[in-house]
DNA sequence: ACCTGAACACCGTTCAAGT
DNA sequence: ACCTGAACACCGTTCAAGT
């Protein structure tokens, strides 16, 4: 008997794999996310693991896969532009959630059917709205990389600011000598370090820019 | 005498070293650049290249500073707009050449003092066209939110579609299975696969779109 | 000052063996 | 059908030792 509930525990399943995958890299990034330590959260020598996933890759695109579950569809609202901010909404919440996920998601060689089921439902608000073909894969293209570079940008401005900003701002003025950057330094001392400053509000304003663009091309071509 | 050119050849610098880890990267990939691969490349014993990084985080940190450089800064033109679209279609190029470095370049704790002069030199610019420090930081902000992301998606479909686009067809195909996704499928057969389309064309669309809008907020705020 | 050999604590993955 | 132990070919990094 190697451990307590060795014999009492049913069968892993591919799906319970994928859960304690998301959960670990959630907790310590995806950098700690090794066959080992899964396997061991799981109660599991890392070998079994490759009887539910077929490698890391496949793990990790499992995860992917998983994760675009997590973001509301474009619903049926009768205004596409509602619906598409819900969605990007959605999408930058889900991935600030799963951090780990924003480089992993639009790069991964074999798309999963869940996220397929997105991007098909998010052409298909904009062709039901009446943009043209050419017009939904501009619409498409400068959204997603929006949304994506956004979440990014945000991950990594988390990250730096670590958990005190005053700490983070004695470092980053440390790195900024002698009005080198007086333009970077301007805009962080006299903005962004400012009290009422709230970087998520930067979000709408480029998501409702490029709305607004797209709603007068949306009958064009 | 272990090889050759083993006293004839002046000591390494760290120059060297970033210029080598960059080409390793760029030809096999950022998986691929182990400190060993890259101590072989040099002639060098791994260890030997802990005289000239600290770790292999410094590593990545110099190279991403290095690509960096690589990047026209905004220049003198007298319209803020042609001004940001060089940089960014320069910006674009610049991580079409190093795909391995675009999930980096933005989530580096430490930036290097040339990508902060970049930053820099971009948010004097559109200071200098009269943008407010709230609408720059605006701009900014959906500027390289628009460009990474729109790198990260390129970077990612060129490594789908592999060398040939005939034989990335019936991949692509064969995971669309009995018209479960009809608007992808539709945008894909009718649009994207046929000879004329250019992917490259979508960035200019998106970025002029953008440009076009911070335009009309130039004065606001 | 720069480089090396040996070692340590890790990785992903295979495979034969167990139940 | 699912899990394990042992093994293989790798990693990044430290450290004492060489020149």
């Amino acid at each position: 008997m190697p451990h307590p509930s060795a014999e009492a525990r049913p069968p892993l399943n591919r799906d319970q794999v994928l859960v304690a995958a998301i959960a670990l890299a959630d907790k310590d990034g995806i950098g700690s996310l090794t066959m080992r330590k899964l396997g061991e959260e799981l109660g599991v020598e890392a070998m079994s693991l490759y009887n539910h996933v077929a490698n890391k890759i496949d793990l990790l695109d499992g995860m992917i896969d998983r994760v675009f579950g997590e973001i509301d569809l474009p619903g049926d609202e009768p205004d596409w532009q509602t619906a598409m901010r819900r969605r990007a909404v959605s999408a930058r919440e889900t991935m600030s959630h799963h951090p780990w996920a924003i480089g992993l998601m639009e790069s991964r060689s074999t798309p999963g059917p869940v996220t397929l089921r997105h991007h098909d439902a998010v052409i298909g608000t904009l062709r039901k709205a009446g943009f043209s073909i050419a017009m939904a894969t501009h619409a498409f293209s400068v959204l997603d990389s929006y949304i994506y570079g956004f979440a990014m940008q945000e991950a990594s401005l988390s990250f730096r600011s670590a958990e005190d900003s005053a700490i983070a701002t004695q470092m980053i003025m440390a790195r900024f000598p002698a009005d080198q950057y007086p333009h970077l330094t301007e805009m962080a001392v006299e903005h962004i370090l400012k009290p009422g400053y709230d970087h998520s509000n930067e979000f709408l304003f480029g998501l409702n820019l490029i709305l607004t663009g797209l709603e007068k091309t949306r009958h064009t071509l």
